[in-house]
Order: C-alpha cells, then structure tokens, then sequence
DNA sequence: GATCACATTTGTGTATACAGAAACCGCAAT
DNA sequence: ATTGCGGTTTCTGTATACACAAATGTGATC
C-alpha cells in the first residue's frame, strides 16, 4: 500500500501516526478545531486519510499534550480555553519562565543575546510596518525563546516551557495583541535580555515576572473586550 | 493525562492499554526495569498478556511521561538517571513547588494543614518505629503533597507537579534517605505548614526553597556514597 | 580466507476485522 | 406528556494480518 520511496531521513517519510499528530494539533491551536468540537475516531481517521489506529496514537499525544479530552464512551473533544484557565496556566508559566530566565542569566553565552538585543531595538519600527512586520516581531519572540532554551540547558524546564508555549498559542488567537501593547512587551524583552547579558539573575527573574503579570492583564483585556462586543 | 476515573467504574475490569501502562510504570518505578533496559514490542506484549496495540499505547503515555524513551528504528528502551538529571529535575521542582506553595499559602483552608501540623509534629517519633514507621512517614508526605496540590487549584500546575513526582519516586529508589535527614526534613515541612497556616507566603516559599537545596544535597551525598562503595 | 550477494529473521508501522458497550430511537404504557 | 423498555446503530477497544525496513546469517565466488 505503501510504496514510498525508502526513508529519506530528510524529505518525507513521516509516518501516518505524525502526520496525524500533526494536522490535529495544528487545526487546533489556529481553531480551526474549536474549542468543545467533538471527534470521532472514525470519521477524523477517514478525514486526514489514515487507518484508526496511527490516528489513535495521534490523539493519545494530543490527550497528553492537555489539548483533547476524552469524553466517556463517545469519542474525544478539543478542551475549552476558559478565562480561569488562561490566569491558571499564567500561574504555571511565570514559575517556569522566572526559573528559565534566572538560569539562562547564570550559564548564558553572552553572544547570541548581544545579537538578540540589537533586533529588539529596532522592534518598534518592525510595528510599523504591518501585518509582514508584526509576523517578524513574533519569530524574534521566537529566537529569543530559542536562546533562553539553549542557555538554560535542562531538558525538563524547557519540556515543561514547550507545553505551556502551546497552550499559550491557542490563548494568543482569542485574544490578539494590539500594537501598543506589542510595543512595550519589546520594551520589556528588552530589559531581560539586558539582565541576561549582564549575568543578573535576579533583575532578570524580576523582569520576566512584571512582563508577564502585563501579558496576563493585557490578554484578560482583550478577551474581556472581545466578549463585550 | 488521562481521565480514567470517568471511564472506568468502580471494580470493572481494566481495559488491557491501562493494565500494560500500569504494569510498565509501576516496574520503572520500582526499578524492576532498570534503566537503559531495551523493551520489545512482540516481547513486552506477550509478558503482559496484552497484544500489541494497546501495548503501544501503554509505551506512548510513558514515553510522555519521559519514562522511556524511542530508540532509532530498535524498540524503546527506559530512560537513565545521571546525576546530572538529578539536578536537572530539582531546578524544574524547585520552580514548581515554589510557586505551588506560594499560592497554597494565599488560598488555603487552614483547617487541614492544622491537622497535617498535628501529625508532622510527631513526625520524629514516628521515625524512630522502624520501617513501618517510615513508611507511615511517607504517607504523611503524600497527605501534605495532595493538601497543597487542593489548596493551589491549580490543574496546569499540580500536573506538572505529579509528571516531576513520577521522576522523583525512581530517585527516591536509588538514594535511600537516612534517618537523620527524614528527621530535619519533618522539622522543614513543619516550617512550611506553619507558613501557610500563617497564610504568609513569601515565608513559604523560602521555607520551601531551603527545604529542596536541602533535599537535593542530601540525595546527592547519598548517591556519591552509593557509588564510592 | 575474505568478501559480497542474497535469503532469512526480526521488528515496527499500518490496516482491518471483530466483539462488546454505550447512545439513540421508536413504541408502548401510565 | 412522560417514562420505561427493547432493538438497532454506532463507536471504541483489542487482536491480528500484512507490508516494509533493518539486521543477521549463509553460501558462493574470488
């Protein structure tokens, strides 16, 4: 049935099982599965076109993953974003990030934050460039994730981190930033990256923590808003 | 993260992906699987009584939960300890409980942690009953563990605290605690209580973050006495 | 004796068949 | 109109068969 080609390390050669796993997890976290859609084995398998038990696997992934439930008996559904959840997963992020951010100030290489820096200054121009600019300030958040990551060097932080950061992609399409707001978050990276670099752990933590007490008010904000209109 | 208390009523019979998860688990845990044991499907499936589907089930969950781990093209096999994973895993725990004790202290119903105060109390004498009274010792953890994780309300939080747990009963295993750390750790967890029937959590949290500096030298010690013999 | 080609074995990834349980529907009885 | 019951349908959970890849063994050839 299956008459791919060898497997190319490189190129194609994704089994069924990942395919599945992710076309789900991405028509989820851009809602194009929303929140409470309910699933059946069958009909997704027949959908994405792979046999029921890859897509199993799939949807045991995603389960583990807090992005789909289980529902008794009857198939499985996207899980909800409630506003309580998103102040509970704040809860979790700030521990996460504050620790990140202190460790990655102990260990960092100087280097890549230097470099990181001098993006993030010229980060409110990107804003004024549009919708093209915002989608380059998103991929520095990014890079500058990618940097901490690198500097904390702990597989179980930074596993913990990747979780939350999927959750958070799906909180971030319900409630878009506005400019002014993506403004002063780049202000604030910016007084991180400069406590990274200047190896201070503690202004670091300090700083993550008041950038994401902001994010968490500005999102609260913006759903609030939403929900009112 | 599965729900299986929904699914399966009360003495009704496992559903074999379940029975095989269990089974693996509880022989990580416990170390009858050491790590770095090489697991194969056709193998394992046969052992357990299960065929091979849900068994591959089984082998995803623990595969989340970093108990295993896939192997390029040759079965999976149990994730190891280092030491420095060790320590790895404490800078995750230590930003988890941090935080959790911190919001436990916040929203807490003070009358279970006056209960738990009570029995930590008389904590030491317990420890001086042998193994049973070790053992009743490390349930009274267990009581404390699961008063916060109700107090915190927090799922995203108190999941990420079971997923560190997990790991920490394998290094429990492989560093037994002597009496005289069970001892100072009683007198360490009395402190927290205290805080947070004291409803003070900055004096938790600190509480908290000596008693796991403590917590991880002492399991630290242990494993170079381990090795040194 | 060494090396290469090819067959065999072993193991995973996927599809599918089958069984049992839960939900659904219609009908009857109150 | 509502509730209780049985048959039907639908869906999941599990087993198993098959395909393909990798590893291993074996024999022929030099």
């Amino acid at each position: 049935m299956y008459t791919e080609t060898a497997m190319l390390r490189l190129g194609a050669p994704l089994r069924a099982s990942e395919r599945a796993y992710r076309q789900l997890r991405g028509e989820i976290l851009n809602g194009l599965l929303a929140p409470g859609a309910a699933l059946l084995e069958v009909e997704q398998a027949e959908r994405i076109g792979v046999s029921r038990t890859p897509l199993r696997e799939a949807v045991a992934r995603l389960i583990a993953d807090g992005l789909v439930v289980g529902r008794r008996g009857r198939g499985f559904e996207v899980t909800d974003i409630s506003v309580d959840s998103i102040s509970e997963l704040y809860e979790l992020r700030q521990a996460l990030e504050v620790q990140a951010i202190r460790l990655a100030a102990t260990r960092r290489e100087p280097a890549p934050f230097q470099e990181l820096r001098e993006a993030f200054v010229t980060a409110p121009e990107l804003l004024d460039q549009g919708d093209l600019g915002v989608h380059r300030y998103y991929a520095l958040i990014d890079e500058f994730e990618d940097a901490v990551d690198a500097a904390v060097e702990n597989p179980f932080l930074v596993g913990a981190l990747r979780a939350v950061r999927t959750h958070l992609a799906r909180i971030r399409r319900l409630a878009r930033s506005n400019p002014r707001r993506l403004r002063a978050a780049a202000a604030e990276h910016l007084l991180i990256i400069d406590a990274i670099i200047a190896g201070d752990p503690s202004l670091a933590a300090h700083a993550t923590h008041i950038h994401l007490h902001q994010s968490l008010l500005s999102v609260l904000a913006a759903i609030k808003e939403d929900s009112e209109r």
